[in-house]
RNA sequence: GCGCCUAUAGCUCAAUUGGAUAGAGCAACGGACUUCUAAUCCGUAGGUUGCAGGUUCGACUCCUGCUAGGCGUGCCA
């Protein structure tokens, strides 16, 4: 395919210089010729608006363009090219012989797995951190979503070639856990039986504490009563930390998300690094001491305003050990780093990029997304953001476990994964439930799962009826004559592309929509056609060559998101 | 006030990043199981792409100004 499109882009490179060497084309030199596949058939196999865009240096109309450059095209240079079309207001449509989809055939039962996979990216380390929600609490919905994106996206992007890892910055110091371990410590004492006691502000009120001091209280009694309510705060909030951590942990592993690494700040504070960070930013003068507290010059980077980095009481804001973090992982030797962020901070974005700029580092080193926020709502679209089960805001396992009671534990993560990538991360996301949990033909997940499934009963059938897949070469594809076949074949040569744009482009939500296309080619074909026919053996075969592909463009894109790819359903 | 995100069919979203007649699913209506799985298919209907300008051969896409919603905005992370 890929050798056919640079064939195709030569040919009509060489048309033109050879229109503009015969004066014909009055322009300076060969533009970039912008070609793709097509939307629908009538236009061809694959078009170049290249003549269009020359309208204006040339100062001509498009359509003499085109026939001009058609006109230099040298056809028996190129058996791929059946027929050339000048359409429109000047578009050139390449109409490709049928060679060129039995070639598509042909690479992807070769290639299987490694159909759709690339080579762009070989050589450089990328990482992703993701979700790297505070561990005061259980995931939310946000979380999940940031947790299918990213882990996608690695996905993506060692698909392509690079090497690329899932990193979790663990959030474990600073005022939020201090807040959390002394939560813990009022439902420890209450759970002994004190009264009168209240949740500090910005403390926090779940109910999920309750539990976990009540489990304390059981196991260990009134012995941390004889501690100092400090030295009990740093304990509880060490027990709180590695408790909710691993509540996270275990949520993740339910999701099918593994990270790599896991950083902890407190390991980032307790290092040398923020020193060696503030002691670098004083040589280059951008701090500057006022009202008791240091400031970082903000404004010499564009900002409207400077911000803290050491407070009065002499400790760091997180600035400091995120700078120093972002600078550890240019250490570790990554080409490239990209942090999924929550919609919470969208307002440190510039900051961020500010001090990695500051260290001296390259301005595209940092790619920072925002992934946007997750309303769940009815098919009414009304909102309905608490979870009945709880009665409290949604979590990422209360979720599943919702999903698991009306698709089954089995389908449910499929389900999830599939709601969070199928739109654009920088939007505001609706899951809608009521759809997420019908288990009939409107739920887009099953609908290309289905797909999956019955392909796999088609082989089955034949295996039955002890039909088997010829090898390639001994099948004729010119078998193949339904529109819906050669659809079929278009939609799956697109794949790669796909899968290489997803990537690079941070937008995970293109492989959802190609599989959604690729299913619906695929129903009407499987609802109209047999391909299991004892009277015709031949198109048989050369049928089940085309259903192999389509199952594998099926589980290879299923298997990128993180979602099943069913052989029954 | 300032900054970021968003606005496309009744609802939820696409649109190959500036290309041809803006496409899907859901919801609505009417049909198809003696067939490799009906979790499917076929058909009907649904649009001044928030508004007003501008750039361009060409704009949902880029620029300017409005309107509406969400989020953020110097010592939380």
């Amino acid at each position: 395919m890929d050798e056919i499109k640079s064939e195709i882009y030569d040919i009509l490179k060489g048309a033109i210089r050879a229109a503009i060497e015969s004066g014909e084309l009055p322009i300076p030199d060969v533009p970039e010729i912008p070609f793709s596949p097509t939307k629908t058939p009538e236009h061809g196999d694959i078009a170049t608006p290249v003549a269009l865009g020359l309208a204006k240096s040339a100062k001509m109309a498009p359509r003499s363009i085109a026939e001009i450059i058609v006109k230099h095209v040298d056809c028996d240079k190129c058996p791929h090219i059946r027929d050339l079309e000048i359409a429109g207001p000047g578009f050139i449509n390449v109409y490709l012989s049928n060679e060129w989809l039995d070639d598509i055939l042909r690479t992807i039962v070769d290639a299987q797995d490694a159909y759709g996979s690339g080579e762009i990216g070989i050589g450089k380390r990328v990482q992703i951190e993701f979700v790297s929600a505070n561990p005061t609490g259980p995931l939310n919905i946000v979380s999940g979503r940031a947790a299918a994106v990213g882990d996608t996206l690695v996905n993506l992007l060692n698909a392509v070639g690079y090497e690329a890892i899932r990193e979790y910055y663990v959030n474990d110091a600073g005022g939020q856990v201090e807040r959390l371990g002394e939560s813990i410590d009022v439902r420890y004492r209450q759970a002994l039986g004190e009264k009168n006691l209240k949740i500090p502000e910005g403390g926090y009120q779940g109910e999920y504490l309750q539990e976990f001091a009540q489990t304390i209280a059981a196991k260990e009694g009134d012995a941390y009563l004889k501690l100092s309510q400090e030295e009990r705060v740093e304990l509880f909030r060490d027990k709180g930390v590695a408790y909710l951590l691993g509540q996270q942990k275990v949520s993740l592993e339910r999701f099918g998300v593994n990270f790599d690494v896991w950083t902890s700040e407190k390991a980032i504070r307790d290092s040398r690094k923020p020193d060696q960070i503030i002691e670098m930013f004083r040589e280059k003068d951008y701090l500057y001491e006022a009202e008791g507290a240091t400031w970082f010059r903000m404004t010499d980077f564009g900002d409207d305003k400077d911000c803290v980095v050491i407070r009065t009481n002499g400790e760091y804001t997180y600035f400091v050990p995120d700078a120093a973090y972002h600078h550890d992982k240019f250490d570790r030797g990554f080409d490239k780093v990209i942090d999924l962020l929550g919609p919470d901070h969208q307002g440190h974005v510039t900051r961020l990029k500010n001090f990695v700029k500051a260290l001296g580092l390259a301005d595209d080193w940092l790619e920072v997304d925002i992934i946007q926020q997750v309303n769940l709502v009815d098919s009414d679209g009304n909102r309905r953001d608490m979870s009945k089960r709880q009665g409290q805001f949604l979590t990422l396992d209360s979720l599943i476990d919702e999903l698991a009671d009306a698709v089954g534990e089995r389908f449910a993560v499929d389900v999830a994964r599939y709601f969070f990538l199928m739109r654009a991360n920088n939007t505001h996301l609706d899951f809608n439930l009521e759809l997420a949990v019908t288990q009939a033909n409107e739920n887009p997940v099953f609908y290309i799962q289905y797909a999956h499934a019955r392909c796999c009963s088609i082989f089955q059938q034949g295996r039955e009826q002890q039909i088997k897949i010829k090898p390639i070469d001994e099948v004729s594809f010119a078998l193949l004559t339904e529109a819906h076949e050669h659809e079929l074949i278009r939609k799956l040569a697109e794949f790669p592309a796909i899968v290489l744009s997803s990537a690079e482009e941070r937008e995970a939500h293109r492989i959802p929509h190609y599989l959604h296309e690729l299913a619906g080619i695929f129903h009407p074909y499987y609802n109209q056609h047999r391909v299991l026919d004892a009277s015709n053996m031949e198109r048989t075969y050369a049928r089940l060559i085309l259903i192999q592909s389509v199952q594998t463009v099926l589980a290879n894109g299923l298997k990128l998101l993180g979602i099943s790819a069913p052989e029954s359903m």
